[in-house]
DNA sequence: CTCTTTTTGATAATGACTATCATTATTATG
DNA sequence: CATAATAATGATAGTCATTATCAAAAAGAG
């Protein structure tokens, strides 16, 4: 019999983790990794793309960073974690957050109504921002 | 001062096309473009995979398919095109179909509450279906 | 049938991401 | 501090789903 034991990886504090980080945490956008590359590289230039994508999943695994994939064909990464849902402007693309509706009550209904256990949900909407709005009604 | 007149493209009604949307509507599950080429190929084995992905995406641009992208590196296709959600189970990665809740609640509730036209919504839950809760609870 | 336009099959290219690996940095320990 | 153990880095090659290219074939109009 073989027993294999895994030790549990220690985690080493590094200048590009804690930059990586730092960066995607100043913005309430939802970068993707090469957005944050660039933002990374202003501070440490030497940075290799390869780092940056390594931490994300690094972190995001731990979940202190959230991975976000619309249909799109590049990930989106953001810094808060809290339960929010999101609006995405199918005019300007761009991303926002929305709150709420209440967490529990779709997971309640849901799972009643067909006996799965469920987690969670992901709740994406599509629309035209109201910016967007204004400029197409011109 | 240049006028592009864009003549509007007639489609061609071919084999594969009809191959594609019968193999695709022949199941209720979201298979991806290479279980649906595999099918195709049983009828038509000199298709080709691009051919497939060609129709799929015309399909789905014209509505008559839906073009489904969960986290993962695939697209999922469906011949079902009815609004409709669907649940993914964490353990054996299967696809559920869920119907409503009702549809225009959450597009009114979230477009009140943030002010965007929202004409439409996403929405997957995530847990763990019936089958693997029973083979889970050994 | 003849002409025009779309589609096909074969294959090369794309692009986001991941694996590899020699070197460097970080942490633990004495 | 010195040393050893291990994890992270940068550079770059590889992966893989999907898309682009293009000459040849098929479909539809007249
Ligand atoms: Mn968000
Ligand atoms: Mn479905
Ligand atoms: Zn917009
Ligand atoms: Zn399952």
């Amino acid at each position: 019999m073989i027993v294999i034991i895994k030790k549990r990886q220690m985690l080493k504090h590094t200048k590009q983790k804690e930059v990586i980080l730092r960066v995607l945490r100043s913005t309430n956008s939802h970068p993707t990794a090469l957005w944050i590359y660039d933002g990374v590289r202003r501070e440490l230039p030497h940075v290799s793309l390869a780092t940056v994508y390594r931490n994300l999943r690094q972190l995001a695994g731990r979940g202190e960073v959230l991975e976000l994939q619309f249909g799109g064909p590049l990930s989106h990464f953001e810094g808060r974690t809290d339960k929010h849902n999101h609006f995405i402007c199918d005019s300007c693309g761009h991303i926002f957050d929305v709150d709420g509706p209440v967490d529990g009550e779709l997971n309640d209904q849901i799972a009643q109504k067909t006996g799965f256990k469920i987690s969670h949900y992901r709740l994406v909407f599509y629309g035209i921002c109201r910016e967007c709005e204004l400029a197409l009604r011109l």
